[in-house]
DNA sequence: GGTCATGGTGCATGATTATACGAGGATTGC
DNA sequence: GCAATCCTCGTATAATCATGCACCATGACC
């Protein structure tokens, strides 16, 4: 019984790392991290933590941060600057959409652009929106977790 | 009389004003605005607005716009504007490419943001070329008609 | 110790949401 | 016209989520 706060931490955890998109999967990736527990503690440890269901899986609303345990990474280049001016993330298909304040999308793509980001096919950006093309859909879903954590934004939308 | 396109737009009026916690219930708002649906439906609509179920009821992602209350419809800053300076449009997965004389792609890129297009997950302009990513191919499809017949071009793409 | 209140959980089940399938309508090409 | 296609949607049902209830553990208090 390792406790109810760690477990909605691990849960914090993985929702920030990987797309869930039912609570049975979110269950099945406890399991694999050694937390054993039923849908229904889920259903109300999602409710607690005020985890919205979209077409995209669960997310977490902004502001949500990750117990420091394991997404301890030091702060690259491409994490300070997505940090300072990335104001939205959002997935369709195989793209990424960034937003950042006006005339901060170049700073931004440029530093993507030296991350040599596992699965990018290339960056455009305008002035305040990046389009990042992704080898798949399943990659950009999964790049765009990643993303979200470094731009410290958590949830997507609103 | 594409039903679907005006029930999104009541959706998403609803959505904006009150809470709803369910489909059923959303399904009886509609009802009382006289537009009668299954949940079915209101499932897919959902998916395709990209509405997501929180603790506190569904909700839109940010951008969505209540859009133009269909009546007012007309010939809207949008239209003006595509008419003028798109030459062509096609679409590929979920993008949506807008081709412009040279130096509008600019101007174009501004009334589509304006208008706040369901389904729009962002755009991008070059000089003469605009990227319109699409939460969905689905979606892109149906925008890319409704674009065509904005900048009335009848068949351009495909 | 005994009793009570509180919090967290599983189980079973009700409530809600997603989807496979097919019908019906519109459009296109012949 | 007629067939082929594409969309949209309802029906039925599967999948997923929420919750009433009971149980157990813990801690406060007598």
């Amino acid at each position: 019984m390792t406790g109810r706060a760690r477990r909605q931490q691990v849960i914090i955890d993985i929702l920030q790392r990987q797309p869930v998109d039912s609570q049975e999967e979110l269950r099945q990736s406890l399991a694999g991290r050694g937390i054993e527990v039923t849908q229904a503690t889920l259903s109300r440890d999602l409710r607690e933590l005020g985890a919205a269901k979209t077409p995209r899986g669960y997310q977490l609303p902004s502001g949500t941060t990750p117990g420091r345990s394991e997404s301890a990474r030091a702060l690259t280049p491409l994490a300070r600057t997505m940090a300072s001016f990335v104001t939205d993330i959002q997935t369709a298909c195989n793209t990424i959409v960034l937003r950042t304040g006006p005339g901060h999308a170049q700073i931004v793509a440029l530093e993507m652009d030296r991350a040599g980001l596992v699965g990018v096919v290339g960056c455009l950006a305008g002035d305040d929106t990046i389009f990042v093309a992704v080898a798949s859909a399943q990659r950009a879903k999964e790049l765009t977790r990643e993303l979200l954590g470094l731009a410290e934004l958590a949830g997507a939308g609103r």
